[in-house]
RNA sequence: UGAGUUUGUUAUACGGUCGCGGGGCGCGCAAGCGUCAUGAGGAAAGUCCGAGCUGCACAGGACAGGGUGCCUGAUAACGUCAGGCGAGUGUAACCUCAGGAAUAGUGCAACAGAAAUAAACCGCAAGGAAUCGUCCUUGUAAGGAUGGAAAGGCGAGGUAAGAGCUCACCGAUACCGUGGUAACACGGUAUGCCAUGUAAACUCCACCCGCAGCAAGAUUGGGUAUUUAUCCAUAGGGCUGUCCGUCCGAUAAAUACCGUGAAUAUCGCUUGAGCUUGUCGGCGACGGCAAGCCUAGAUAGAUGACCGUACACGACAGAACUCGGCUUACAGACAGACUCAAAUC
RNA sequence: GCAGGUGUCGCCUAGCGGUAUGGCGGCAGCUUCCCAAGCUGUUCCCGGCGAGUUCGACUCUCGUCACCUGCU
Protein backbone atom coordinates (compact mmCIF):
# COMPACT_ATOMS: atom_id res chain seq x y z
CA UNK A 1 0.00 0.00 0.00
CA UNK A 2 1.16 3.16 -0.87
CA UNK A 3 1.25 6.40 1.56
CA UNK A 4 1.67 10.53 1.09
CA UNK A 5 3.72 12.43 3.37
CA UNK A 6 1.74 14.50 5.99
CA UNK A 7 3.01 18.27 5.21
CA UNK A 8 0.54 21.56 5.82
CA UNK A 9 0.82 22.74 9.81
CA UNK A 10 -3.18 23.43 9.34
CA UNK A 11 -3.57 19.14 9.19
CA UNK A 12 -0.89 18.58 11.99
CA UNK A 13 -2.78 20.99 14.10
CA UNK A 14 -6.36 19.48 13.41
CA UNK A 15 -4.57 15.80 14.34
CA UNK A 16 -3.07 17.15 17.83
CA UNK A 17 -6.15 18.37 18.46
CA UNK A 18 -8.97 15.54 17.90
CA UNK A 19 -6.81 12.29 17.07
CA UNK A 20 -6.47 9.43 19.09
CA UNK A 21 -3.70 8.61 20.92
CA UNK A 22 -1.87 5.26 20.71
CA UNK A 23 1.54 4.78 22.99
CA UNK A 24 4.19 2.16 22.93
CA UNK A 25 7.43 2.13 24.77
CA UNK A 26 9.62 4.05 21.72
CA UNK A 27 6.53 6.26 19.78
CA UNK A 28 3.66 8.10 20.48
CA UNK A 29 1.04 7.41 17.36
CA UNK A 30 -1.96 9.74 16.84
CA UNK A 31 -4.17 8.26 14.12
CA UNK A 32 -7.47 9.94 12.56
CA UNK A 33 -9.26 8.31 9.65
CA UNK A 34 -9.44 9.58 6.51
CA UNK A 35 -9.55 9.25 2.47
CA UNK A 36 -5.82 8.00 2.30
CA UNK A 37 -2.88 7.17 4.35
CA UNK A 38 -0.56 9.36 4.99
CA UNK A 39 2.15 9.65 7.55
CA UNK A 40 4.06 12.62 8.96
CA UNK A 41 6.90 13.14 11.92
CA UNK A 42 7.05 15.37 14.72
CA UNK A 43 10.54 15.73 16.34
CA UNK A 44 11.54 18.36 18.44
CA UNK A 45 14.89 20.32 19.89
CA UNK A 46 14.85 18.07 22.91
CA UNK A 47 15.93 14.81 20.92
CA UNK A 48 18.67 16.39 20.01
CA UNK A 49 21.25 18.45 17.20
CA UNK A 50 20.25 18.48 13.85
CA UNK A 51 22.16 15.17 12.87
CA UNK A 52 20.67 13.20 15.74
CA UNK A 53 17.28 14.51 14.73
CA UNK A 54 17.98 13.71 10.78
CA UNK A 55 18.73 9.59 12.02
CA UNK A 56 15.33 9.44 13.82
CA UNK A 57 13.52 10.88 10.79
CA UNK A 58 15.25 8.11 8.27
CA UNK A 59 14.74 5.38 10.87
CA UNK A 60 10.78 5.91 11.33
CA UNK A 61 10.41 6.65 7.65
CA UNK A 62 12.25 3.53 6.74
CA UNK A 63 9.93 1.59 9.77
CA UNK A 64 6.91 3.19 7.97
CA UNK A 65 7.62 2.04 4.96
CA UNK A 66 8.14 -1.43 5.61
CA UNK A 67 5.27 -2.32 7.94
CA UNK A 68 2.85 0.19 5.40
CA UNK A 69 1.44 -3.12 3.72
CA UNK A 70 -0.26 -4.35 7.00
CA UNK A 71 -2.71 -1.08 7.62
CA UNK A 72 -6.19 -2.11 6.96
CA UNK A 73 -7.84 1.25 6.88
CA UNK A 74 -6.63 4.79 5.58
CA UNK A 75 -5.53 7.45 8.37
CA UNK A 76 -3.56 10.26 8.85
CA UNK A 77 -1.04 9.37 11.32
CA UNK A 78 1.71 11.54 13.11
CA UNK A 79 4.94 9.58 14.84
CA UNK A 80 6.36 11.01 17.90
CA UNK A 81 9.37 9.70 18.93
CA UNK A 82 10.17 9.02 22.60
CA UNK A 83 13.27 10.55 24.20
CA UNK A 84 16.13 7.45 24.15
CA UNK A 85 19.94 7.31 24.61
CA UNK A 86 19.64 4.95 21.56
CA UNK A 87 17.69 4.56 18.47
CA UNK A 88 17.11 1.18 16.56
CA UNK A 89 15.49 0.75 13.37
CA UNK A 90 14.41 -3.22 15.17
CA UNK A 91 12.36 -1.45 18.19
CA UNK A 92 10.50 1.37 15.86
CA UNK A 93 9.81 -1.30 13.20
CA UNK A 94 8.59 -4.13 15.70
CA UNK A 95 6.64 -1.28 18.14
CA UNK A 96 5.01 -0.38 15.07
CA UNK A 97 3.62 -3.48 13.98
CA UNK A 98 2.54 -4.16 17.48
CA UNK A 99 0.50 -1.16 17.31
CA UNK A 100 -1.12 -1.67 13.82
CA UNK A 101 -2.35 -5.46 15.30
CA UNK A 102 -3.53 -4.59 18.76
CA UNK A 103 -5.45 -1.80 17.14
CA UNK A 104 -6.50 -3.66 14.21
CA UNK A 105 -6.37 -0.53 11.74
C1' U B 1 67.34 9.67 22.26
C1' G B 2 64.07 12.70 25.21
C1' A B 3 61.16 17.21 25.93
C1' G B 4 58.79 21.02 23.23
C1' U B 5 57.15 24.81 19.41
C1' U B 6 54.91 25.54 14.78
C1' U B 7 52.79 24.88 9.66
C1' G B 8 50.13 21.85 6.41
C1' U B 9 47.27 17.33 4.58
C1' U B 10 43.47 13.82 5.79
C1' A B 11 38.65 12.83 8.33
C1' U B 12 37.29 4.71 7.55
C1' A B 13 38.04 2.10 2.64
C1' C B 14 36.13 -1.56 -0.99
C1' G B 15 32.08 -4.90 -2.93
C1' G B 16 26.74 -6.73 -3.11
C1' U B 17 21.03 -6.27 -2.29
C1' C B 18 16.75 -2.94 -1.11
C1' G B 19 15.22 2.35 -0.56
C1' C B 20 15.33 8.22 -1.04
C1' G B 21 16.45 13.56 -3.81
C1' G B 22 16.97 16.29 -8.20
C1' G B 23 18.98 15.48 -13.44
C1' G B 24 19.87 13.05 -18.55
C1' C B 25 17.92 9.30 -21.98
C1' G B 26 13.88 5.79 -23.55
C1' C B 27 8.51 4.26 -23.31
C1' G B 28 3.59 6.40 -22.27
C1' C B 29 -2.25 10.92 -23.72
C1' A B 30 -1.21 11.17 -18.53
C1' A B 31 -0.24 9.10 -13.76
C1' G B 32 3.99 6.57 -13.88
C1' C B 33 7.72 2.78 -15.29
C1' G B 34 12.72 1.38 -16.92
C1' U B 35 17.81 2.72 -17.28
C1' C B 36 22.47 5.69 -16.62
C1' A B 37 25.73 8.46 -13.94
C1' U B 38 25.34 11.71 -9.67
C1' G B 39 24.04 13.64 -4.39
C1' A B 40 26.73 17.41 2.76
C1' G B 41 31.58 19.89 5.70
C1' G B 42 36.44 21.37 7.46
C1' A B 43 34.06 23.43 10.19
C1' A B 44 27.93 22.88 6.42
C1' A B 45 27.96 25.47 13.29
C1' G B 46 28.05 30.49 15.96
C1' U B 47 25.97 34.82 12.98
C1' C B 48 31.09 38.19 14.91
C1' C B 49 32.87 41.19 10.40
C1' G B 50 33.15 42.23 4.90
C1' A B 51 31.01 41.88 -0.10
C1' G B 52 27.76 40.31 -4.23
C1' C B 53 22.42 40.15 -5.23
C1' U B 54 17.28 42.38 -4.41
C1' G B 55 13.83 46.32 -2.85
C1' C B 56 13.33 51.21 -1.05
C1' A B 57 14.35 57.44 -5.75
C1' C B 58 18.70 57.50 -9.78
C1' A B 59 21.23 56.25 -3.25
C1' G B 60 21.45 62.58 -2.53
C1' G B 61 23.07 66.59 1.54
C1' A B 62 23.59 68.22 6.94
C1' C B 63 23.43 66.91 12.06
C1' A B 64 23.00 62.83 15.26
C1' G B 65 24.67 57.70 15.71
C1' G B 66 28.10 53.53 14.87
C1' G B 67 32.91 51.43 13.56
C1' U B 68 38.32 51.31 12.81
C1' G B 69 43.19 53.16 14.88
C1' C B 70 52.04 51.48 14.58
C1' C B 71 53.99 51.26 9.10
C1' U B 72 54.01 49.27 4.09
C1' G B 73 51.48 46.15 1.00
C1' A B 74 47.46 42.27 -0.66
C1' U B 75 42.21 42.23 -1.88
C1' A B 76 35.83 43.19 -4.79
C1' A B 77 35.85 44.49 0.42
C1' C B 78 36.95 43.79 5.64
C1' G B 79 37.59 44.60 12.23
C1' U B 80 40.84 39.69 7.47
C1' C B 81 45.70 38.25 5.55
C1' A B 82 51.21 38.98 4.44
C1' G B 83 55.91 41.30 5.45
C1' G B 84 58.17 44.70 8.79
C1' C B 85 58.58 48.08 13.45
C1' G B 86 57.80 48.64 18.81
C1' A B 87 56.36 46.41 23.71
C1' G B 88 55.74 41.97 26.98
C1' U B 89 56.34 36.43 28.82
C1' G B 90 59.59 32.22 28.18
C1' U B 91 66.71 29.29 28.55
C1' A B 92 65.00 28.96 23.36
C1' A B 93 62.03 27.71 18.89
C1' C B 94 57.87 30.53 19.38
C1' C B 95 53.71 33.03 21.35
C1' U B 96 50.72 37.44 22.89
C1' C B 97 49.37 42.83 22.22
C1' A B 98 42.37 47.89 20.30
C1' G B 99 49.89 49.54 19.73
C1' G B 100 47.01 57.52 17.54
C1' A B 101 46.60 62.06 21.02
C1' A B 102 47.08 63.10 28.45
C1' U B 103 50.46 71.59 27.88
C1' A B 104 42.29 71.55 23.59
C1' G B 105 39.18 70.85 27.65
C1' U B 106 36.24 67.98 31.49
C1' G B 107 35.95 63.82 34.86
C1' C B 108 37.87 59.80 38.12
C1' A B 109 42.03 57.85 41.44
C1' A B 110 38.21 54.11 47.23
C1' C B 111 41.17 52.59 51.59
C1' A B 112 45.88 53.77 53.50
C1' G B 113 49.14 57.92 53.93
C1' A B 114 51.66 64.22 56.43
C1' A B 115 50.58 65.00 51.34
C1' A B 116 47.39 62.18 45.25
C1' U B 117 49.02 67.11 41.75
C1' A B 118 49.43 68.74 46.24
C1' A B 119 53.71 69.22 50.54
C1' A B 120 56.18 68.36 55.59
C1' C B 121 54.00 63.56 60.24
C1' C B 122 58.56 61.26 62.05
C1' G B 123 63.37 62.94 60.59
C1' C B 124 68.17 65.95 59.46
C1' A B 125 70.50 70.82 60.48
C1' A B 126 71.01 76.14 62.24
C1' G B 127 69.26 79.93 65.64
C1' G B 128 66.48 81.05 70.03
C1' A B 129 63.67 79.96 74.61
C1' A B 130 62.94 77.23 78.90
C1' U B 131 59.12 75.22 83.93
C1' C B 132 65.43 71.11 81.02
C1' G B 133 62.02 63.11 79.64
C1' U B 134 61.22 69.67 75.98
C1' C B 135 59.19 73.85 73.08
C1' C B 136 59.34 77.86 69.15
C1' U B 137 61.21 79.93 64.40
C1' U B 138 63.78 79.06 59.87
C1' G B 139 66.14 75.88 56.13
C1' U B 140 65.79 71.05 53.75
C1' A B 141 63.58 66.74 51.23
C1' A B 142 68.66 62.23 51.71
C1' G B 143 66.19 58.43 54.99
C1' G B 144 61.43 56.21 57.49
C1' A B 145 56.21 54.98 57.05
C1' U B 146 51.51 54.45 53.11
C1' G B 147 50.27 53.20 48.27
C1' G B 148 49.42 50.70 41.90
C1' A B 149 51.68 55.60 41.56
C1' A B 150 55.32 60.31 45.92
C1' A B 151 59.18 65.96 41.51
C1' G B 152 64.05 59.99 36.92
C1' G B 153 67.87 55.77 38.78
C1' C B 154 72.71 54.83 40.85
C1' G B 155 77.64 56.38 42.43
C1' A B 156 80.99 60.42 43.57
C1' G B 157 81.77 65.54 44.80
C1' G B 158 79.50 69.31 47.64
C1' U B 159 76.96 71.33 52.21
C1' A B 160 75.28 73.67 58.71
C1' A B 161 72.00 69.73 57.02
C1' G B 162 70.54 68.76 52.23
C1' A B 163 68.88 69.02 47.21
C1' G B 164 70.65 67.80 39.27
C1' C B 165 73.41 72.23 43.41
C1' U B 166 77.83 70.00 40.19
C1' C B 167 79.91 65.65 37.45
C1' A B 168 80.27 60.39 35.10
C1' C B 169 77.08 56.34 33.39
C1' C B 170 71.98 54.72 32.30
C1' G B 171 66.93 56.63 31.22
C1' A B 172 63.70 60.84 29.28
C1' U B 173 62.70 65.06 26.02
C1' A B 174 64.11 68.44 21.94
C1' C B 175 67.13 69.39 17.65
C1' C B 176 70.65 67.81 13.83
C1' G B 177 72.93 63.97 10.78
C1' U B 178 72.93 58.94 8.51
C1' G B 179 70.04 54.48 6.81
C1' G B 180 64.98 53.09 5.44
C1' U B 181 59.00 54.15 0.86
C1' A B 182 57.44 54.37 6.11
C1' A B 183 56.70 52.85 11.30
C1' C B 184 61.49 53.22 13.27
C1' A B 185 66.78 52.34 14.23
C1' C B 186 71.80 54.17 15.02
C1' G B 187 75.14 58.30 16.11
C1' G B 188 76.00 63.36 17.83
C1' U B 189 74.63 67.93 20.48
C1' A B 190 71.68 70.38 24.04
C1' U B 191 68.26 70.52 28.35
C1' G B 192 69.33 69.13 34.93
C1' C B 193 64.27 67.01 33.56
C1' C B 194 57.43 72.36 35.13
C1' A B 195 56.96 67.07 36.64
C1' U B 196 51.54 60.70 37.80
C1' G B 197 48.04 57.21 35.76
C1' U B 198 43.47 56.37 33.22
C1' A B 199 41.02 57.77 26.63
C1' A B 200 38.33 48.99 26.35
C1' A B 201 35.89 57.44 30.99
C1' C B 202 33.71 61.62 28.13
C1' U B 203 36.55 63.79 24.41
C1' C B 204 40.00 65.41 20.20
C1' C B 205 42.28 63.96 15.45
C1' A B 206 42.33 60.87 10.86
C1' C B 207 39.63 57.47 7.84
C1' C B 208 35.05 54.53 6.80
C1' C B 209 29.58 53.57 7.06
C1' G B 210 22.13 55.32 3.63
C1' C B 211 18.33 51.42 5.49
C1' A B 212 16.54 46.58 5.22
C1' G B 213 17.22 41.60 4.23
C1' C B 214 16.07 35.44 -0.26
C1' A B 215 10.51 34.81 5.21
C1' A B 216 14.73 40.10 0.14
C1' G B 217 12.14 40.44 -4.28
C1' A B 218 9.35 39.09 -9.29
C1' U B 219 4.81 36.58 -11.69
C1' U B 220 -0.06 34.52 -10.28
C1' G B 221 -3.04 35.23 -5.65
C1' G B 222 -7.69 38.47 -8.97
C1' G B 223 -8.04 41.83 -13.23
C1' U B 224 -10.63 45.59 -16.11
C1' A B 225 -14.54 49.25 -16.54
C1' U B 226 -18.27 52.39 -14.23
C1' U B 227 -20.52 54.69 -9.94
C1' U B 228 -20.56 56.23 -4.82
C1' A B 229 -18.35 57.43 -0.04
C1' U B 230 -14.17 59.02 3.23
C1' C B 231 -9.42 61.71 3.97
C1' C B 232 -7.07 65.62 1.16
C1' A B 233 -2.67 69.52 -1.57
C1' U B 234 0.39 74.40 4.42
C1' A B 235 -2.45 67.38 4.10
C1' G B 236 -1.31 61.94 3.87
C1' G B 237 2.17 58.28 2.49
C1' G B 238 7.53 56.36 1.33
C1' C B 239 13.58 53.23 3.51
C1' U B 240 16.34 54.90 9.13
C1' G B 241 16.51 59.17 14.61
C1' U B 242 15.76 64.53 13.07
C1' C B 243 15.91 68.35 9.27
C1' C B 244 16.48 69.48 4.08
C1' G B 245 15.63 67.68 -0.61
C1' U B 246 12.76 64.51 -3.67
C1' C B 247 8.74 61.06 -5.54
C1' C B 248 3.42 59.51 -5.47
C1' G B 249 -2.80 60.70 -4.40
C1' A B 250 -4.72 56.78 -0.97
C1' U B 251 -8.62 53.61 1.13
C1' A B 252 -13.45 51.24 1.20
C1' A B 253 -18.15 49.55 -0.97
C1' A B 254 -21.57 48.12 -5.06
C1' U B 255 -22.55 46.24 -10.23
C1' A B 256 -20.92 43.51 -14.93
C1' C B 257 -17.61 39.77 -17.39
C1' C B 258 -13.49 36.09 -17.06
C1' G B 259 -10.77 33.23 -12.80
C1' U B 260 -10.58 30.10 -8.05
C1' G B 261 -4.24 25.83 -5.01
C1' A B 262 -3.10 30.95 -1.37
C1' A B 263 2.23 30.13 4.98
C1' U B 264 0.74 27.47 -1.82
C1' A B 265 2.72 27.21 -7.18
C1' U B 266 6.60 29.10 -10.72
C1' C B 267 11.04 32.04 -10.76
C1' G B 268 15.02 33.87 -7.52
C1' C B 269 18.42 28.68 -7.15
C1' U B 270 23.21 27.61 -8.60
C1' U B 271 28.75 29.02 -14.07
C1' G B 272 31.02 31.33 -9.71
C1' A B 273 35.74 37.55 -7.24
C1' G B 274 34.52 28.84 -9.32
C1' C B 275 37.85 24.40 -9.04
C1' U B 276 42.32 21.45 -10.72
C1' U B 277 47.13 21.27 -13.07
C1' G B 278 51.32 23.75 -15.19
C1' U B 279 54.17 28.11 -15.72
C1' C B 280 55.86 33.29 -14.87
C1' G B 281 56.36 37.68 -11.27
C1' G B 282 56.69 38.63 -5.86
C1' C B 283 60.43 37.37 0.67
C1' G B 284 55.05 36.67 1.22
C1' A B 285 49.65 37.59 1.26
C1' C B 286 48.54 37.44 -3.84
C1' G B 287 48.45 38.41 -9.06
C1' G B 288 49.18 37.37 -14.63
C1' C B 289 48.95 33.63 -18.57
C1' A B 290 47.74 28.68 -20.68
C1' A B 291 45.07 24.02 -20.64
C1' G B 292 41.25 21.06 -18.63
C1' C B 293 36.60 20.41 -15.63
C1' C B 294 31.04 21.43 -14.41
C1' U B 295 30.97 19.42 -8.95
C1' A B 296 23.91 18.94 -4.11
C1' G B 297 19.82 22.30 -5.00
C1' A B 298 15.80 19.97 -1.06
C1' U B 299 10.90 22.78 0.67
C1' A B 300 7.75 18.41 7.13
C1' G B 301 13.19 19.38 3.96
C1' A B 302 16.82 13.94 0.21
C1' U B 303 22.72 9.86 2.16
C1' G B 304 19.59 5.07 5.36
C1' A B 305 18.98 -0.45 6.32
C1' C B 306 21.10 -5.42 5.85
C1' C B 307 25.40 -8.61 4.52
C1' G B 308 30.74 -9.56 3.52
C1' U B 309 36.23 -8.17 3.75
C1' A B 310 40.35 -5.14 6.10
C1' C B 311 42.30 -2.31 10.16
C1' A B 312 44.01 2.11 13.91
C1' C B 313 37.08 -0.26 15.33
C1' G B 314 35.81 5.45 13.04
C1' A B 315 35.83 12.38 16.65
C1' C B 316 33.11 16.99 16.03
C1' A B 317 29.08 17.18 13.32
C1' G B 318 24.03 17.76 8.38
C1' A B 319 23.81 22.38 2.77
C1' A B 320 18.69 25.87 2.78
C1' C B 321 20.61 32.71 -1.89
C1' U B 322 26.07 32.76 -2.82
C1' C B 323 31.12 33.97 -1.78
C1' G B 324 35.86 36.08 1.37
C1' G B 325 37.42 35.84 6.46
C1' C B 326 37.12 35.33 11.95
C1' U B 327 35.65 32.39 16.17
C1' U B 328 34.25 27.89 18.47
C1' A B 329 33.80 21.95 18.56
C1' C B 330 36.89 17.67 17.18
C1' A B 331 38.95 10.35 17.99
C1' G B 332 43.01 9.90 15.56
C1' A B 333 46.69 9.31 11.33
C1' C B 334 50.62 11.29 8.17
C1' A B 335 54.32 14.92 6.44
C1' G B 336 57.62 19.33 6.73
C1' A B 337 60.44 23.13 9.50
C1' C B 338 62.63 24.74 14.01
C1' U B 339 64.31 25.02 19.50
C1' C B 340 66.36 23.11 24.11
C1' A B 341 68.81 19.12 26.95
C1' A B 342 71.84 14.73 27.22
C1' A B 343 75.01 11.15 24.86
C1' U B 344 78.26 9.47 20.81
C1' C B 345 81.46 10.45 16.49
C1' G C 1 16.99 31.48 7.68
C1' C C 2 17.17 36.39 10.11
C1' A C 3 16.66 40.01 14.27
C1' G C 4 16.73 41.20 19.60
C1' G C 5 17.22 40.34 24.94
C1' U C 6 18.59 38.02 29.84
C1' G C 7 22.19 35.35 33.15
C1' U C 8 23.69 38.06 40.94
C1' C C 9 22.10 33.37 47.64
C1' G C 10 17.63 27.31 47.36
C1' C C 11 13.56 31.05 44.79
C1' C C 12 12.39 36.33 43.31
C1' U C 13 15.20 40.77 42.94
C1' A C 14 18.34 45.97 43.81
C1' G C 15 22.84 48.32 42.65
C1' C C 16 26.75 49.60 39.03
C1' G C 17 34.68 51.17 38.66
C1' G C 18 36.50 50.34 45.40
C1' U C 19 34.69 42.47 48.66
C1' A C 20 26.92 42.89 47.02
C1' U C 21 20.86 45.09 48.93
C1' G C 22 16.02 43.59 50.36
C1' G C 23 11.97 39.95 50.57
C1' C C 24 10.49 34.66 50.74
C1' G C 25 12.97 30.42 52.70
C1' G C 26 16.44 27.61 56.40
C1' C C 27 18.29 27.59 61.69
C1' A C 28 17.98 29.30 66.90
C1' G C 29 15.33 31.95 70.73
C1' C C 30 10.79 34.52 72.77
C1' U C 31 5.42 34.01 72.90
C1' U C 32 1.53 29.40 73.37
C1' C C 33 -0.94 23.71 76.82
C1' C C 34 0.62 22.61 71.38
C1' C C 35 0.61 24.54 66.23
C1' A C 36 0.02 28.76 63.06
C1' A C 37 0.67 34.00 62.98
C1' G C 38 3.82 37.72 65.32
C1' C C 39 8.64 39.58 67.39
C1' U C 40 14.23 39.16 67.85
C1' G C 41 18.82 37.29 66.19
C1' U C 42 21.55 34.47 62.72
C1' U C 43 22.77 31.73 58.12
C1' C C 44 23.06 31.59 52.69
C1' C C 45 25.92 34.53 47.16
C1' C C 46 33.04 36.07 45.33
C1' G C 47 28.59 37.38 40.35
C1' G C 48 27.07 31.58 33.71
C1' C C 49 32.31 30.40 31.89
C1' G C 50 37.35 32.07 29.73
C1' A C 51 40.60 36.12 28.50
C1' G C 52 41.93 41.47 28.26
C1' U C 53 42.00 46.98 29.88
C1' U C 54 42.74 49.10 34.89
C1' C C 55 46.31 50.01 40.95
C1' G C 56 41.40 47.59 41.42
C1' A C 57 35.97 44.66 37.22
C1' C C 58 29.41 42.13 39.15
C1' U C 59 30.09 46.85 36.50
C1' C C 60 34.15 48.51 30.68
C1' U C 61 35.87 45.41 26.06
C1' C C 62 36.28 40.70 23.37
C1' G C 63 35.22 35.52 22.92
C1' U C 64 32.12 31.53 24.48
C1' C C 65 27.91 28.68 26.80
C1' A C 66 22.86 28.33 28.33
C1' C C 67 17.95 30.18 28.23
C1' C C 68 13.99 33.36 26.37
C1' U C 69 11.33 36.43 22.72
C1' G C 70 9.99 38.31 17.82
C1' C C 71 9.61 37.93 12.22
C1' U C 72 5.85 33.43 9.32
Amino acid sequence: MKYVRLKKQSDFQKLFKSGKRIFSSSLTMIIKPSKELTMGISIGKKHGKAVQRNRIKRLLRESFAATADEWQGNYHVVLIPKVADEYSLKTFKAHLQWMIKKNKL
